[in-house]
DNA sequence: TACATCCATGCAAGCGCTTACATTGGTGTT
DNA sequence: AACACCAATGTAAGCGCTTGCATGGATGTA
């Protein structure tokens, strides 16, 4: 690849981009004085400065950011790990996670995961290899290889959009099952005995298990036997969503409530019903789960269970930075997630026989 | 967990994560085999690979990538730069940038400007910094000290998102106005005659500055007055989008119909549409622009403009990775966005007096 | 048996930067 | 005038990795 022959030709070597000797050359001073003039301008004569950041700016000098944390150990740099990067799920946490970190000074590096466990823990070594002092993970699911990677490696973490006060590690977030049990009940309340559940796999994916868990336990409460459920499984997506309320309302005894484990999933299951000619809520109600920007804009705006996305973001960004300085970042945080009842929900439709 | 005894040795040698020379040291081989090992297998013999390979899991290695960087003068990273990453507009089109570079085993880096240039000029930086060898850009707008910086640091890099046969970089998109016009022609030819237009804020955005014109020009091809046409400019979000329209609907000569430079702002305009008891299109007509999902779920479904997300996104890609590669990128590449015809946009309704 | 080849591996020189320490010259004190 | 002090700058030792070159032993060939 690299030709010896410029190298012999070019005495002042030409390739690469202009580095901190380039600079410092040029302004006739030496590196020590340049890396000072970034980092520390006021232990520099001001005379001195304007030279050196004339030169900087006439070369288009970059510092190269690996070798500067190679040579200081830090990097200011976070990462955050998310499942996805569309339908905005995750989308608003990130944005206040961001925006608190940056209050600190500190670069988000983001990686998504596809919901794989396996492809997680690649990106998990990806970041900490590119420098991310410390790390945003979502949920607890996640392969034993990574929990001893990071152990290893000593990379602070918390874990955010779920709480569980059985696990030791940090977190921050909400009961995913207590939100969707308290969201079953009130549509138990309205009459409904059959009641269709659309998750998201469950396996690798503690928010979508703790979600059904929840919509379990409430029927139970209420002594309806687990088969007045029917569950289907399917990966976040509109599309998904629609197939899915399609399927559970072609069965035999047609559930008169469709609760999803996410409001993408609703959204489809919505627009599905209104092809199938099904009025909602007046035919079957709907709900969702998360409550992001398009559970409003639907028709009818969505029942859901609203989450709160920037408090969680922000609480996790201040945990990671007490971690990273060594400070104490405080015990794992519980927020909680409300029901924002809006026009999706509404009583089981009169039985005309049965 | 690190055998005591080298920690004797090496006094105040603690702190960090495992480096090449632990696993060396382990493995009982050289830096340069461990090396080899992780990057040129079949250049070491079986026996030590495994040795190695051992002591990498059982130390919970994970390569410096900084260090590596530096050292081999190579990264396997571009970035992309968008203007959000809200709202997924963005998302379909970077999903597919991703896969393609997958593919050729690059890793990406995010980053996302908030429609400013100088936050965009901030990035570039820090992308370039980070080692990104190439970079995909959104649009043409930027400052003269990014494109002056990008020269200097000969960073190959990209346009998406639109296409300017009149500029000198490479770039791969379509031509925002010319769909728009078309999309206008089909408003007029539905008997529209006074148009309001949602726009995001033009300066600094090219991609919203020539829809609008696309908009001005198909008006002036049928020779209609500009002031038949009222502008509001706001930033994408629902609420902006919604504000908007009420605005437009509340002033003397109410539009017929109303354009909305994306589907978000679209999505808005919809949803209080429907709080005002206003009809679409029955009452007023309203279109979109980049079919983004949720432009298929809202009600009415959207007529919007289509554009090719995933083809723009595989594009890109494939012409950084040929420029990155030092192979010709070919030529800019023009890719067609049509008209998806959905429910929103409707015949001008009768006016009752005039 | 002598020699040329060829793997597998080690040695060591950096990559571009930061930073502890050394050096310098100008101030203020006595 | 002698000295301590300090601010501004330079010197140089790495940070963790890759890689050209050197080495040594095993294999093949004459």
């Amino acid at each position: 690849m690299k030709p010896a022959i410029t190298r012999i030709h070019a005495i002042e070597h030409d390739p690469g981009s202009p580095t901190l000797a380039d600079v410092a050359q040029l302004a006739g001073v030496s590196t020590a004085t340049v890396s000072r003039c970034l980092n520390t301008p006021d232990r520099v004569s001001e005379d001195t400065r304007r030279r050196v950041l004339d030169a900087v700016r006439q070369l288009g000098y970059a510092p190269n950011f690996g070798a500067r944390a190679l040579a200081s150990r830090r990097t200011d740099t976070f990462g955050a790990i998310i499942p996805t990067m569309e339908a905005a799920i995750f989308a608003r946490g990130l944005q206040a996670f961001q925006d608190e970190l940056g209050r600190h000074g500190i670069t988000l590096l983001v990686a998504s995961s596809s919901y794989s466990p396996e492809l997680e823990e690649e990106q998990i070594r990806a970041l900490v290899a590119r420098g991310a002092d410390a790390l945003l993970l979502i949920g607890h699911d996640r392969t034993p290889e990574s929990y001893a990677f990071l152990a290893k490696q000593r990379t602070p973490h918390v874990h955010a959009w779920t709480f569980d006060a059985s696990r030791e590690f940090q977190s921050i977030g909400f009961d995913n099952g207590k939100a969707m049990a308290r969201l079953t009940h009130k549509v138990l309340d309205l009459g409904h005995r059959n009641i269709g559940l659309i998750s998201a796999p469950r396996v690798g994916n503690d928010r979508a298990r703790q979600r059904c868990e929840g919509v379990r336990e409430a029927l139970a409460t209420r002594g309806l036997p687990p088969d007045s459920l029917r569950l289907i499984e399917t990966p976040y997506s509109i599309a998904n969503g629609a197939a899915a309320f399609e399927e559970l309302m072609s069965q035999d005894t047609r559930p008169t409530a469709v609760m999803c484990g996410n409001d993408v999933l609703a959204a489809g299951a919505l627009s599905r019903a209104r092809k199938m000619g099904l009025r909602v809520p007046q035919d079957v109600s709907v709900t969702g789960y998360d409550d992001i920007d398009i559970a409003e804009i639907v028709t009818p705006a969505l029942t859901t269970v609203h989450v709160p996305h920037r408090a969680m973001g922000r609480g996790a960004a201040r945990m990671l930075v007490a971690m990273r300085n060594g400070e104490d970042p405080g015990p794992s945080v519980e927020l909680e997630a409300t029901i924002a009842e809006r026009e999706s929900l509404g009583p089981a439709p009169v039985t005309p026989g049965h």
